[in-house]
DNA sequence: TATGAATGAGTCTTCATTCAT
DNA sequence: AATGAATGAAGACTCATTCAT
């Protein structure tokens, strides 16, 4: 169960390139269909040794998760903390969004698909994360709607529609694909705001989005796995 | 595998019974990880007598997506094939599909889930389907922009944000929520719509909606279960 | 376990026509690889109503051995109290055994291949009629070496040998193959008895064979399936 | 299927040590009436640990054939290439094939009645060696007819002859009978050429085999275990 | 006579996990 | 830090057989 008390420098690299290789075998094959040996004969390890790094098969996944929640929860909170436009901010929620499933497509299918396999405490963290993400997507699109920038509309329900839209994405997304990040989540945004709001604001705010990054020098805003 | 050639009347409609309880042990666990003998359990039969009616568990998978991509390829051809402005005929089709979604939110949830669950030919003949609708989106919506209806966007990527949008739907809707399909394809579509195109367009689309139901009595529209 | 009081003047026959696709089967597949459901959809009924007129599995495996030992024996004591010399006698019986395996080869495989599947008193009834027949033959031999017509033999080992090469063919035989019951009979019973013994006999004994069969008109001395 | 690319040293030989326990007991029922059930309780392993050494039913009944079809071919091979007089070599074949039927009757039992439950390239493969020494046998007769060792016969009907004699004999043959694989490979032979050709040939065949085994010092002749 | 439905033990095989070394 | 070996429950599926109708 615990790992062992002591281990050597490059246990944590070993385990987290474990965890890689386990990401991507689930993303192909589903968690539940994929076997502790298929993943010990990927990392090249007998599955005594793979047992050492991981404790279990669940733990994986668990990992995976929150490689996935992490990076997102942080960039989102920085986002949501910049004194900026509430639309400008949205823009920049989306884009770091979509940079990470583009990043790591096949966490983001693990991450979407295989939640549901985790028990007891392992399943209450991670759907709690989750809420929490959803809470602050509500919070923005809030904002958003009470400095005008929208029409009248549920932000309960403006915040599905955002989330429907992007996560979403990854079931057909390809890395090597026709649309990057930046150029889909412009596309994104210019549908929802300009669908739900007033036209103008939106190019107001994909000017400052520029500007923005040419001046910004805080902690990255990507949701990106170097956060992770 | 087959069937056997003779069975009695109670046949089907047990069989049929039976994959409604699959699917909901599927939906709520995943395919991969429900066993054949949760599966007998829940319809109280021995695991023997379950082969009698299933002939094997990709059968039931094999059902359940057919239970969903007959009545969406049936409703999608009636709908695009009518005589009605584009726009109309989209809300149409939103509203179809999210009527579906909300009747049967298990088969959908196993529908998006567990299709690569699927081998061999089965897997192929459920990818073509899929294909298929999405191709009758892709068209809708180049006639909708034929028509001037939209504004300057690829077909393609209109399609992707219109499926994104609705098929994700399944992942936070519950039957006793608050939206039902009607509102929340009128939302969707707005969303949609309006973000692409010029305003008017749509009002217009709307208020013939509602002569259209008084008038129609045609075949149904709705891909609901009874047309499975 | 017990067959119903009374049946009906059809059940014999239908019973018969069974066995005769049960071993055609079991020839193919073998005893236990093949299923009661492929004999009843051979011929044609439910599994209820097979065992209507099967009683059981092994019922059907006793019927066949039946088959091959019933002739066997029938025939065999016909042959051995012929009033003939023992050469002719010999000649008559590797015929007889051989037109049996050529007439049904089915039966002879599963015969001797699968006779070991019985249980309990089938098994050792089955056994001891075998090893009837061979006692038969070793009786034969005796006495044709008691005649002088072979050079000095145990006739167990003689007997062994008579066996060893008439009853191997049935995993070569093809009945439209090369060779008939006849031709095969005469090139097994040169190859033994001149090998066995002084020239000359044999010869005496063929020519004897041709009169015998235009005289005789006793009971048939063929094992074929009409006796069984 | 395939088994683990490391593993002890022990490995092998426990893997031996079970295909020989297996053997014994399909020997005894028959391939398919045998349970791996049964052959793990033989071995005194959980069903799991057994297959981490088998890999599958099959292999084993594959390991068993290979186990009798190497050593047959091997010592068939050795002796045909022989510069003996062909009667010699014949009767060197008939011995070597006794050998191997006395030294693992279990085996042979396997050989000639499950080799079937074979499937696909398995038992193409085996369908082929076994092809490949009948066409051995029939080659080295030929050679003994062309060298006027035999009467005119077919080598054909020849090579049957001779395989029925000797491959029915692992039906009755018991290790600790009245006869050991020399004195009946001696009867055999004895039998089928005294009775296919002049005599006289055959004694100083005999002779120079006694000849023969005092100077010979090259590789084994014997089909025995110890090349499988 | 025959059927359709059911049973329950049995089939082969794979699973995640453990542990002595 | 890693291995090879073992476990035992669970995986999907098939079996011969029974029985009410």
């Amino acid at each position: 169960m615990a790992r062992p008390p002591g281990h050597g420098p490059e246990f944590e690299a070993r385990r987290q390139s474990i965890i890689d290789s386990a990401a991507s075998l689930f993303a192909e094959r589903g968690y539940s269909s994929t076997g502790i040996a298929e993943i010990a004969a990927a990392v090249d390890l007998g599955k005594g040794a793979l047992y050492y790094y991981i404790g279990s098969k669940e733990n994986l996944l668990v990992e995976i998760q929150d490689r996935v929640l992490r990076p997102l929860l942080r960039s989102g909170n920085r986002i949501t903390a910049l004194d900026e436009p509430p639309l400008v901010k949205l823009r920049l929620l989306s884009e770091s969004l979509l940079v990470l499933i583009f990043e790591r497509l096949d966490h983001i299918r693990v991450y979407e698909h295989d939640y549901r396999s985790l028990q007891g405490d392992n399943l209450t963290r991670v759907l709690e994360q989750r809420a929490e993400f959803e809470q602050l997507v509500r919070v923005l699109l809030k904002e958003c709607a009470d400095a005008g920038a929208l029409r009248q509309i549920e932000p309960h329900l403006a915040a599905l529609q955002f989330l429907n839209l992007h996560n979403h994405s990854f079931t057909w997304l390809r890395p090597d694909g026709r649309w990057g990040p930046t150029d889909l989540s412009r596309e994104y945004i210019r549908t929802l705001v300009s669908g739900w709001g007033r036209d103008g604001d939106l190019d107001a705010a994909e000017a400052r989005l520029v500007q923005f990054r040419a001046e910004y020098d805080g902690p990255s805003l990507h949701a990106d796995f170097a956060d992770a």
